[in-house]
DNA sequence: AGTGAATATAAATTCAAA
DNA sequence: TTTGAATTTATATTCACT
């Protein structure tokens, strides 16, 4: 239960403005998720989620890029999230396709475009599926083959 | 005023563990700069810094890294080239000046533009010189000062 | 373990002032 | 515009309970 809402937790400040804690308790309660700002507190630690200053002169939360330092950080968490979220992983010609747990993928698009990919032409996320395009078919192989290494599929 | 300190904030959190904005006070205050909390809140605010969750489960604020990912990819190939073809960098408003080697603006504008930037409205190079129109004056700001981290110009 | 209620702490903002 | 003092708001933690 608790994964299933950090998971949320990740689409909900990938797909929204979310400022504040209580913005993201409201959320969550929308998904059917009641928790008190504590908890959403424990989760935005665990998951080290960022909270920094907008062009706009607000602030928000995000979701870290997926660095050695933030795999590091909060055992592997995020890299579990990701995990969690991926089904497979595949490719023809140029185009990778991510497949993920339904109404995952927008997150996990928002993850992978925070690694800022080389070769990467674009990236389009549906509701369980993510697209990316790259640059050549070699470009694709190999993305593939690294996500590979990183992503634990739950299968 | 507020420039130098903005300035030693920046030094301090890169160099520190702050995880407070009552630590930062007080190590602003060791290098003789008496804020209260209220400024020291607007300076991070106005620096966009991030404050996330570190693996020893602590709160930490950083520098928002353009670098983190993007830099460290590619062999270092993007930083090589960038810091060979640069002279210098600089900003008026919310347009980020890049000072080129005579012919290397192209390529320095490509490589910019392959990092993807964050609130880069455009870019245009000519021959020694590339454009780069930000979204707002805080993100020129901002930029200029990630590159001068990261680019080793050649004076 | 994971959580909520209450609380302590931290951080953002308001308001007045220079 | 920039700031401090006071305040409000937001966020982290403690403690009890499951």
């Amino acid at each position: 239960m608790k994964n299933n809402r950090q998971n949320l937790i990740l689409k909900i400040v990938s797909e929204n403005n979310i400022g504040t804690q209580e913005q993201l308790q409201q959320k969550l309660h929308e998904h059917g998720f009641d928790v008190t700002q504590a908890t959403v507190s424990r989760d935005i630690k665990e998951l080290s989620l960022i909270k920094t200053a907008t062009a706009s002169g607000n602030f928000k939360y995000s979701v870290p890029a997926l660095t050695k330092n933030s795999m590091e950080n909060a055992d592997g968490m995020i890299l579990t999230m990701l995990s969690n979220g991926v089904v497979s992983v595949d490719y023809a010609l140029n185009t990778v396709v991510v497949k993920c747990h339904t109404g995952m993928a927008q997150a996990v698009c928002a993850k992978l475009d925070s690694l800022k990919l080389e070769n990467v032409v674009g990236t389009l996320a549906g509701d369980d599926t993510v697209f990316i395009l790259m640059r050549t078919e070699n470009d694709a192989s190999r993305l593939v083959r690294e996500l590979g290494t990183v992503i634990k599929t739950d299968d």
